[in-house]
RNA sequence: GCCGAUAUAGUUUAGUGGUAAAACAAACCCUUGGUAAGGGUUAGACUGUGGGUUCGAUUCCCACUGUCGGCUCCA
């Protein structure tokens, strides 16, 4: 790494911008400019002229033209009277002068050599020898101060970097994350696909597409199985005092319905989430503390009116499948339950090859009207989490804010393959739902008692899981995940028969066996296999058919050479039962 | 929702104020090929939807719908 600051680097190009952009388009005001974690955004009012991404070529130019005059930034403080005059007509400069102002901070301008700006500290020593790898990336709306009240002004995102190999890796990465775009490996290997006629997000699974779901959602699922979680099922809609009761209704009202309530009384809603369904089977019947802990457990569709702007592909849809359950327990069970969560959570993600760290939620003490129930029981709580987390070694960082409303939860942070990180699995506790919906159980003493229930979902929702995984494995997944396994190509027509026998083995052995019988060369069977990331090619010709043997070949390009079928099928399984 | 961009064959794209071109995919034919693309032929698009301007629009304008990039990161 060079000793340049990057974030001073990346302010000062900020600066260039800015510079450059008032030059080609004079009466421009420019807002804010400062470094981000990728590169650097500035803000500009261009009043009524419009500009679109055809002018970076041109913007650039003029930044590297007036770059070279750039030998350092000047700085002087001005005081507020003397900035008023500076920037008079800028009222973006003004509004944020009189600001600094008022709460006492110094004011001051600096000047590179021919553009005066009002500006903080933090720029590169040297400009015209620092400043001259950058990019600009991509242009969009955003509200003055971040404010939805405010004026719409134009964004001009960059980035810049110390060397130019790391600006070219940063812009290569870009490009292979795109490549990795779930949205394009989905159409491309037949995973799912959208309807204008069904809605936007609201995606419709294929074949392929819904066998991966299946498989990931069977593991999930059965992890929790075996630690005595039962399965339960629940209708899609309910009526709106449901959410009332839960305390949704009050903290989200209605913009988080799908459909909306009228406000009539017994109106019914598509469920946004399922934790209230659980609880009325729990209060189906009367509990002992001898029957706690009771753990269900259900895979099952939610539906939310998420913006429409904000739907992408997989990540943000509006229908979205919860590998959810819920577990009810005495206070002094938590430890307990809880351990077993983390323990599956452990195995998924270990057995998926991703990453996690644990981020602790708990509430933000200066907000206290954001979280119901009363505060010696979230103490108490986020007391238990921070125990466990320590118990089990994981590696942990504490958010506060990040709660939700109804008690503190661990997060696990899984990162992907380009180092991205998500937030997935999330056992969290709730207080206060159980004692909203009055549910109880009889304690030793023949007392009711209010249970504590936990939350849990492994993926979260399997679609949005799937947008991570799929861009983490680039759409090779693992064998036991691979929606086809094998792929047998035969080299000509005579070799059909055999490939035939060859595929109806294999299947009949439970293995996802496709052959490929198009009139094609071999090269571009296995070229058309690879692209598909089927994890094995089995090629059958002369030679094969006479020694009733099979040449394997992986989508990674190495050949296994010749097998008897039956060790092939042994090695897969040997392969696929690690998994199980 | 708001701002901006965008919409042409299954896919990726070209193009024009006078009803559209190509590549890949598809179907068919030739070829029967040994580890990432063999060759040919044919078919396939009322140019997203609805209005408007015009003698005439896929092309210009408006609305709608979808898609993409943003809307937290303070001078």
């Amino acid at each position: 790494m060079s000793d340049i600051n990057l974030e001073n680097l990346r302010h000062s190009c900020a600066h260039l911008l800015a510079a450059a952009v008032k030059q080609l388009w004079p009466g421009t005001h420019n807002a804010i400019g400062p470094a981000i974690d990728n590169g650097f955004y500035q803000d500009f009012d261009f009043g009524k002229v419009k500009i679109s991404e055809q002018d970076f070529p041109k913007i650039e130019k003029k930044m590297r033209e007036l770059l070279t005059a750039w030998e350092r930034f000047t700085f002087k403080e001005v005081s507020l009277e003397e900035a008023e005059e500076l920037f008079k007509e800028n009222p973006y400069k003004v509004e944020l002068a009189r600001e600094f102002a008022k709460q006492g901070r110094k004011l001051m301008t600096n000047d590179p050599g021919n553009f005066l700006d009002l500006c903080k500290m933090g720029h590169v020593e040297n400009p015209s020898k620092e400043l001259k790898n950058f990019k600009l990336l991509s242009i969009a709306g955003a509200y003055w101060r971040g404010n939805e009240k405010n004026k719409m002004l134009t964004r001009i995102y960059g980035t810049a970097f110390p060397k130019k190999e790391e600006l070219d890796k940063y812009l290569w990465q870009q490009e292979e994350a795109k490549k990795r775009d779930h949205r394009i490996l989905g159409e491309k290997l037949d995973l799912f696909a959208f309807s204008e006629l069904v809605g936007r997000g609201l995606p419709l699974f294929t074949p392929k597409g819904t066998l991966l779901r299946e498989l990931l959602n069977s593991f999930s699922q059965e992890l929790r199985l075996k630690k005595g979680f039962q399965k339960v099922w629940v209708p899609h809609i309910a009526k709106n005092d449901l959410y009332k009761m839960s305390g949704h209704w009050d903290k989200f009202g209605d913009e988080l319905f799908l459909v909306k309530s009228q406000e009539t009384k017994d109106q019914m809603v598509l469920k946004p989430m399922n934790c209230p369904h659980h609880q009325q089977i729990y209060a189906s019947k009367p509990r002992s503390y001898r029957d706690l802990p009771i753990k269900y457990l259900e895979t099952t569709t939610i539906y939310r009116d998420e913006k429409a702007g904000e739907l992408i592909g997989l990540s943000r849809v509006r229908s979205a499948t919860q590998d959810d359950s819920h577990s009810f327990c005495m206070p002094e069970q938590i430890e307990t339950v809880y351990d077993e969560l983390i323990d599956i959570t452990k195995t998924f993600f270990d057995r998926l090859g991703m990453k996690y760290r644990a981020r602790i939620s708990f509430r933000d003490p200066k907000q206290p009207k954001k979280y119901l129930g009363d505060v010696a029981l979230w103490e108490k709580a986020q007391a238990i989490l921070l125990n466990i987390a320590k118990k089990n070694k994981l590696d942990y960082f504490i958010a506060e804010g990040e709660a939700a409303f109804y008690g503190p939860k661990i997060d696990f942070m899984v990162s992907d393959a380009l180092g991205r990180e998500w937030q997935l699995a999330t056992p969290q506790l709730d207080f206060v739902q159980p004692k909203r919906f009055g549910l109880v159980y009889t304690d030793k003493e023949g007392k009711d008692q209010t249970p504590v229930m936990i939350h849990f979902a492994l993926m979260g929702s399997i679609e949005r899981f799937l947008s991570v995984y799929i861009e983490h494995t680039a759409g090779a997944f693992p064998l036991w995940l691979s929606p086809t396994q094998v792929r047998v190509l035969p080299l000509a027509d005579r070799h059909h028969d055999y490939t035939k026998d060859v595929v109806s083995k294999l299947q009949k052995e439970g293995i996802r066996t496709e052959w490929d019988f198009e009139n094609k060369t071999i090269g571009a069977k296995i070229r058309e296999s690879t692209l598909q990331k089927v994890p094995y090619m089995v090629i059958i010709g002369d030679k094969e058919v006479e020694a009733e043997q099979c040449s394997v070949r992986t989508r990674e390009g190495k050949d296994l050479g010749k097998k008897k079928l039956y060790e092939f099928i042994k090695d897969l399984k040997g392969q696929i039962e690690k998994f199980q």
